[in-house]
DNA sequence: ATAATTGCAAATGCTTTGCTTGTGA
DNA sequence: TCACAAGCAAAGCATTTGCAATTAT
């Protein structure tokens, strides 16, 4: 389970070699949104002649082929989850920098029906909510 | 009326020089979402030796006095407009890159509820949806 | 007068790319 | 085998910044 990216790249006919398997596994097994920098990191603690220039080249194989998903979240650089089973957006903690996820079809909805009033078929979209915790 | 981002420049005490005004001027008349370089090169009609510099540095200082905002949409440079009078979001069309601005209260709503849920108050969002126009 | 702003070019930070060597199917 | 991938360093691109000269108040 923790190698569903790995075998999603069999699925897909994704070539793989020593260092892809390793950024695989490292994805598969994070929880968080790290940025490729973080990738970097973790990925040398396994390998530590793997080079950035490929994590870059990776992650960006592996966002083309719908295997990870990458997120620009205001004034911070690409981070990147595995490609969620269901679709969710993302709540991020302005003084933490923490990111929630969650999933809302009320508001799915209104935004493929506001697409459809404006004459267009809704493709994509990026729903992105920053907040403060509340003091209790 | 096509002066209004000069004037609250004044209201909000900054200080007014003539490359400031100028761009002040050009994005006070824009009705679309320019970003720097198109910006500058408005600019450059009006007096050719402004600097592109200073561009990045008014549009910077325009959008932390909450006079314009900036946006990141996915794929592209920073994009600018004057400071909206009442919140919108931002339709974009994948094929031409026309940008349609809408307004959805239950939306807007839900988001807030969404953030409340999760034990935040709600300080900041970003939406954006990505389509493309039904042929008819 | 003088603190702030400009223009220029150099620096930055993230990301991509050219090229040579290495390697998966 | 051989098209493709990795590593490295260099290049790219948008944006920021240091500094000397200029300007707004």
């Amino acid at each position: 389970m923790s190698y569903d990216i790995e075998n999603k790249c069999k699925q897909k006919g994704v070539r793989l070699t020593d260092q892809r398997k390793l950024i695989a596994k490292i994805m598969s097994q994070s929880e968080d949104h790290p940025d490729v920098d973080e990738l970097h990191k973790r990925v040398s603690q396994l390998d530590d002649k793997i080079s950035i220039a490929t994590v870059y080249r990776t992650v960006k194989l592996f966002e083309e082929a719908g295997i990870v998903a990458k997120h620009d979240f205001k004034g911070n650089k690409s981070r990147y989850e595995k490609a969620p089973e269901e679709h969710h957006d993302h709540l991020i903690d302005i003084n933490t920098g923490e990111i929630i996820e969650f999933v809302n079809e009320d508001i799915e909805k209104l935004q493929k029906e506001v697409a459809e009033k404006l004459g267009y078929k809704l493709v994509d979209h990026r729903l992105e909510l920053y907040g403060s915790k509340n003091k209790k």
